[in-house]
DNA sequence: CTTGACCTTATACCTCGGTACAGGGTGTAG
DNA sequence: CTACACCCTGTACCGAGGTATAAGGTCAAG
């Protein structure tokens, strides 16, 4: 039960490819794990547990230096649990920032696919695309003359 | 009215660096100005008027390759706005899915959050962040099979 | 022994949206 | 005249998260 994968292995199973878990070694999420003999990287199951961590985590859009300082805090024993929350928390509300704007952008956005679509329907009088026009500027100045 | 600035003045005007608009110019985002005899880049209402739009449309979240494709669809003639249209429809569609994916991650990490805070307050038995191993799965150790 | 798949390292390169020089020209004030 | 602020071009660099390539070592099969 306690198997020992090579990179090549691990990269597959994880979908990851070999040259990525290199890279994560050498910016440090990840410790240097075991070798053979002959100097082949042998990841034991803790690692696979770091690594399937580190995916899913980075799936929820933690960055790799958040993660990296996540698992430091994890690694060290300061890891008051409360660090940790309190990163967490900053990473919600940031978060929330970015639906906001996403959303604003988005509200901005789609009212003028249907300004398009009416524009299409009575052919723009002066041969530009007048919704364009109106993105503009509120400020009116000619956008294209 | 139909003033001529230079690269500095638009620069400060539009809260850019001249550098950037060197940037914008050499990427083909803006068509190269006139031209002072003396090889100054003039910027007309015009030029402006394009500037403003460019700002306003990437407030908006649009990369500037898709800026520049709109623009270039805007100059040619080819401009139907149905094209201008579809990207707008695409790009509204591409903010609506990357809002759902934030809502999901957000949605998944403020219970964790929450989770902490409990944990917080029984001291960890085993010296981990009891909510931190929620994460790293429900799947116990081997996270890749 | 040879071939081929795999592993290793080191280094360079990629995108995106710029920023930061370096080394020179211009234009105006004193 | 010299300063000095501004402008020009060209090139290199930043961070993030890798990818690609070169040049070599290892190991099992045939």
């Amino acid at each position: 039960m306690n198997s020992l994968l090579r990179t090549g292995e691990v990269a597959q199973k994880l979908g990851l490819s070999s040259q990525t878990l290199y890279f994560y070694e050498r910016i440090g999420l990840i410790p240097p794990p075991q070798r053979s003999p002959s100097g082949y990287r042998l990841f034991s199951d803790r690692d696979m547990a770091r690594l399937g961590f580190i995916l899913r985590i980075k799936a929820l859009g933690l960055s790799l230096e958040e993660i990296k300082e996540i698992l430091t805090l994890y690694d060290g024993e300061s890891l008051t649990c409360q660090a940790i929350q309190a990163r967490l928390e900053h990473k919600v509300q940031d978060l929330d920032q970015k639906i906001r704007q996403l959303q604003a952008l988005r509200d901005e956005l789609a009212p003028l696919v249907q300004q398009c679509e009416r524009y299409l329907n009575q052919p723009t009088p002066d041969g530009e695309c007048a919704a364009l026009r109106d993105i503009t500027g509120g400020g009116a100045s000619d956008c294209g003359e």
